[in-house]
DNA sequence: GTAGAACCTGGAGTGCGCTCCAGGTCAAGC
DNA sequence: GCTTGACCTGGAGCGCACTCCAGGTTCTAC
């Protein structure tokens, strides 16, 4: 044993980015990316320099990620990991830009269920020209 | 007059370009560029060789439209519009093609709105963080 | 008939969000 | 101690869906 000790707290804590990208379905390569983006803040090392990922690292991952389904880019994505880093005083910024963002995922699946609804009309269509039944009434209810 | 008569239906019937780029919304681009790349057939043109959308290519656009709002990707339109260029036996295909298209869109929404849910959550967290009140109660109402 | 705006073509360029690569270092099991 | 697989870095490359450009032609209004 040396005087180092990379990761002082329980042993069974940490994750590799292998385990991470397991996790959450990103590659290696786009951990490594959103890291160096700013996406997320430098990511704690072994002695080795190994990536090893905290509890905290995954659930900030995950709400990013929540956030990139929802549509936010990563310039977006960028400006509120940089708003969090700087602390408390930001909290107020961090809130209206998550209400803004609420709001375009508002009309994003209004948006979307109207344009459903003109699918499902064209599906009508066609099933009329081939005198078919619909195919199991109900196949997803999203209306 | 020259024996050439470009457009032999009535005169009022045909849009230029400009036009279809602004009730569209595409730019004068991005209609040539799917013109090109075979998502609308060969649009009429007058004897300078510019072209005169009909009323029929524009509702073929503004379909084209949905399915692009609704997250088709453009080599799945090309698809689409090669089966429908091949006439009336490859109607099966096309609903097929639709059917499946509808499915993921409603697993999308459906995804969307969960991720809607948790970021109301956040923001709920947030405005406790804060004290502040919730802004105006059921700013978009979309659960 | 002419000016200026609108249009044409082929092809290069752009921004986004990754993804891949080369050339190394590190860690875990035997 | 060695092997083998996992991991590291900086930077190049990619696929998508456009967008822009150069250099030329056409249309419309006067």
């Amino acid at each position: 044993m040396t005087s180092e000790q990379p990761l002082p707290r329980g042993r069974e804590a940490t994750l590799t980015i292998a385990e991470v990208a397991e996790r959450t379905g990103l590659s290696h390569d786009t951990l490594r990316y959103y890291e160096k983006a700013g996406l997320i803040a430098r990511v704690g090392r072994t002695g080795g320099n190994q990536r090893r990922y905290e509890a905290t690292d995954l659930a900030w991952l995950e709400f990013l990620l929540r956030l990139r389904e929802t549509g936010m880019s990563i310039a977006d994505m960028q400006r509120f990991a940089r708003l969090r880093a700087a602390g408390d005083a930001t909290v107020a910024e961090r809130l209206a830009m998550l209400r803004e963002h609420r709001a375009e995922l508002a009309a994003r699946i209004r948006a979307l269920r109207r344009s459903a609804g003109a699918l499902d009309d064209k599906i009508r269509h066609y099933e009329g020209l081939l005198g078919t039944m619909p195919e199991r009434p109900g196949t997803g209810d999203t209306r």
